[in-house]
DNA sequence: CTCGTCAGTTGGAAATTCCAACCCGCGCCC
DNA sequence: GGGCGCGGGTTGGAATTTCCAACTGACGAG
């Protein structure tokens, strides 16, 4: 069985494996290189490797040649990789909140000079997202009704 | 190695393996019954009835005897898991954008009525989050400088 | 008495991950 | 020129996880 055909889903089977959204946190923060992603994350080499080329792969990251002689490589997150800022954020609003003890322990800084924090909002009420249950309207392109 | 001090990898740790995120979709859609999650998300057994263990034991989701003889357990989410949404929904979002092909397979309606479509926005200023870069300004308790 | 439902558990095979060690092309230093 | 170190991986084998099908056990329906 596959289950529901859903894009929750896909999204998981291109970044939901173990140290994907580890390595794409470290890129967003500026750490490009393997090594350094490696030591940040905790990743073994190998599977990083393995990971970092199904994310280029994906088109979330892109490797760029950074120095000839000897080759070496980095690796930047594309536009695909950006737009999953709101993913990785939530999931630090929530670790936060419900899982790690103490103040955060990574703070990030937004662009207007505040502490970066989520705030997830339905986007045609404004209503925040989650103290209202929600249902399920259509599923593989047909209505369903309750 | 273990890694960077991080909300993100905390969470992870808590909702990150292969079935725990869709398994809290079923659940925040309203399907809570062991067989029905295993047959929507697609997960073997023996591995739902682990995942559903753990994310018990971290509070995401609460069992709930609803009838004895024989007695059989439905689940239920926490205000823990309900603040989950706002991740489900990105990646929701994210998958209909870069991943899924053809039209959104799945579409969940708001309280208020409307599709509910994810916006993410920086809680001080209002601006959509993803577009701007952003940076480490924290870690570990210790303020960066770059 | 048999069949079906529900919520799991069990056992063994298959796939993944972990870990340490290795490789290769270079630059640096003496 | 010999050795060391860095960056970006690859390799091999052991340890761990996952998958899958079959089974359990308590019921209710026919």
């Amino acid at each position: 069985m596959r289950g529901r055909e859903c894009s929750i889903a896909n999204a998981l089977a291109v970044v939901g494996e173990r140290w994907s959204l580890l390595a794409l946190r470290e890129v967003m923060l500026g750490v490009t290189r393997f090594d350094a992603i490696a030591a940040n994350t905790g990743a073994s080499r190998d599977i990083l490797a393995a990971r970092l080329r199904t994310l280029v792969d994906a088109g979330v990251l892109e490797k760029r040649l950074y120095d000839e002689h000897p080759r070496r490589y980095e690796y930047l997150a594309t536009e695909s990789g950006r737009a999953l800022q709101p993913v990785l954020l939530g999931l630090m609003e929530w670790g936060d909140r419900y899982v790690t003890q103490g103040p955060p322990p990574t703070v990030w800084e937004h662009a207007c000079g505040g502490e970066l924090h989520l705030r997830a909002v339905c986007a045609t009420c404004g209503e925040p997202v989650g103290a209202t249950p929600s249902r399920l309207v259509r599923l593989g392109g047909v209505d369903v009704d309750r």
